[in-house]
This record gives C-alpha cells, sequence and structure tokens, in this order.
DNA sequence: GCGTATTTTGTCATTTTTTGGCATATATGA
DNA sequence: TCATATATGCCAAAAAATGACAAAATACGC
C-alpha cells in the first residue's frame, strides 16, 4: 500500500526519484518497477503497470467507436506515459506532463493505497486547504465505511 | 499499446516522426511499420495495417447495403492513405488529411491502445477543454471499470 | 550523540530521438 | 512536353533521454 507525502527535486530533464518506501511497496506487492504516470483532476497519477493493465484490458472489449469509449480514452489512455524506475530509483516525467501541472523545482509524492500521485507543491497547497471542507461534505455521503 | 501524448513538429512537405515509443509497439506486437491514416471525428486516426484489417474483415461481414453500413464505410474506409515509416521514423500524412484537420507547424499524437490519433494542436487544446467534462460523464456510462 | 547504511541529488558522457535541409524522383495537369 | 506540385532518400545538426558515477542529505541502530 502506498502511504504518506514525500517532497523531492526534480531535475531539469525531468528526472525524480520515487520514494524508495513506494519503491519496495512496487517491488513485494507488484514486482515490477513499471510505473503508468496519467492525469486526473490536478494531478500526476501512478500506477504500477499490473494495476493498470487490468483497467487497459477491460476498456479494450469495449466496442471501439462508441462515443463514451472513445472520450474515456481519449482521456485516461491519451494522457498515460510508462516509466521503468532506473537503477537510481528515478522515474522521468515527460514534459508534456510536467507542463501541465507546473511541476518545476520539486514536487509532492501522495501515497492513495493502490497508487499514488504527483503534485506540484503551490496546487497542492491550495488543494489542501479545501481538502478538509471537502472531506466533510463527502463523509456525509459515503455510507459504506 | 499505444499511450500517451506527444507534440512533434511537421515539415512543410508532411512529414513528421512517429513517437519512438509508438513505433517500438508496432515493431514489436505488429511486426510492420504500416500504417493506415483515415479521419474520424477531428483528428487522424491511424491503424497499423494488421489492426485495420480485422477492422476491414469486421465491416466486410456487416449486411451490406444497410444505410448505416455504407455510410460508416464511405466515411471509414473512404478516406483511408497507406504510410510507411522511413529510415527516419517519420511518416507522410497527405495534404488531403493535413487540410481538412489545419495540420501545420506541428501536430500531438494521442496514443488510443489499439490504434492512435493525430491532432492539431489548436483543435486538440479546444477539445481537451471539454474532456475532462466528457471524461466525468463518460465514466458514468462506463460502470465495468 | 556518533558512525554506518540507505536514500536522494547533481553532473557528465553517451546514446537515441527528433528536426532541418537539400537533392532527386515521381506524379499531375495545362 | 514542360512546369508545377508532391513525394522520397539521405545526411547531419539539435534536442532529449538514458546510464554511470559520486557527492550530499537523511534515516537508523547502537
Amino acid at each position: 500500500m502506498f502511504r504518506g507525502q514525500f517532497i523531492h527535486k526534480i531535475s531539469g530533464t525531468g528526472r525524480i526519484s520515487v520514494p524508495s518506501k513506494f519503491r519496495d511497496n512496487l517491488k513485494k506487492k507488484y514486482k515490477t518497477n513499471h510505473l503508468i504516470l496519467s492525469t486526473f483532476e490536478n494531478s500526476i497519477i501512478c500506477y504500477p503497470l499490473p494495476e493498470w493493465n487490468k483497467l487497459e484490458d477491460k476498456i479494450a472489449k469495449l466496442p471501439q467507436f462508441k462515443k463514451e469509449t472513445v472520450e474515456f480514452e481519449r482521456y485516461l489512455i491519451g494522457n498515460a506515459h510508462e516509466s521503468e524506475i532506473d537503477s537510481e530509483g528515478r522515474i522521468m516525467v515527460p514534459g508534456i506532463l510536467r507542463k501541465k501541472f507546473n511541476i518545476n523545482n520539486s514536487a509532492i509524492f501522495v501515497g492513495m493505497l493502490s497508487r499514488f500521485e504527483i503534485w506540484s507543491e503551490k496546487d497542492w497547497k491550495k488543494d489542501l486547504a479545501n481538502s478538509f471542507k471537502k472531506f466533510q461534505k463527502s463523509r456525509e455521503v459515503i455510507d459504506e465505511i
């Protein structure tokens, strides 16, 4: 499970080291060092490749020209980049994603159990300000827990 | 699988380099460097030749004089151009397609699993502005995922 | 606290990918 | 046929990604 927050520097070429605890989880639980980075709301969302593949397999079975399928694919698959963790524990975050989320000097990794997110510091702080309010609202709606 | 977004320059003669990750996928998975370019919505749609053939086979099985079949065929098959990836990793995008989609200086490749799309920057941004909203809608329809 | 091990960061060299340019070839249409 | 537009082949420059190594920072055990 991915848990916790970590601030890491990102190099000019877009390399950033994945928190070692996340790497341990990837190795132990998923036996992979491949990630898929995609976009969701205001951050880069990262899935272990095996998890992501399950999602793709489902999408591949949908009728390929149907409007909903196409829109879903454009957003989710269209933003997805595969990235391998290198010998130093780093990944390359493609420029197109860095630009999209204003990730320049450092970024925040946020664990989300089966996935994790990468935020720019600025956006993270902004979101944080709202998140407690949002949490208050959503806990009234989520009955299952 | 074709995934991700890549912005590439297009030459005056209509040559544009196919993202290397797409080329790798073409080689490994499809063992081809032939593509079929056609039109779909506001972009050029690109299929590896083997995938295209599958599509044609499916179309061939449809009732051949049905209105929808004819219309579907005319649109998809009628606009299809074959293109081979050259030694520099580029393809030629026929002028007729470039004009149709206002592709001038640069274009965006968007991965869609078994195919990919080529957009003009302008149209892509326009579409993108709606894409998260569309995604929100479509994911309600695609419950299984 | 101190020393050790691990993790993160910086830098440089190498390789790969993308782009630009130019010359030649092929087709198109008057 | 010739002029024009379109397409192809080839080479080299520019830009981006990757690999390797080492320094700096941080965490950990005692």
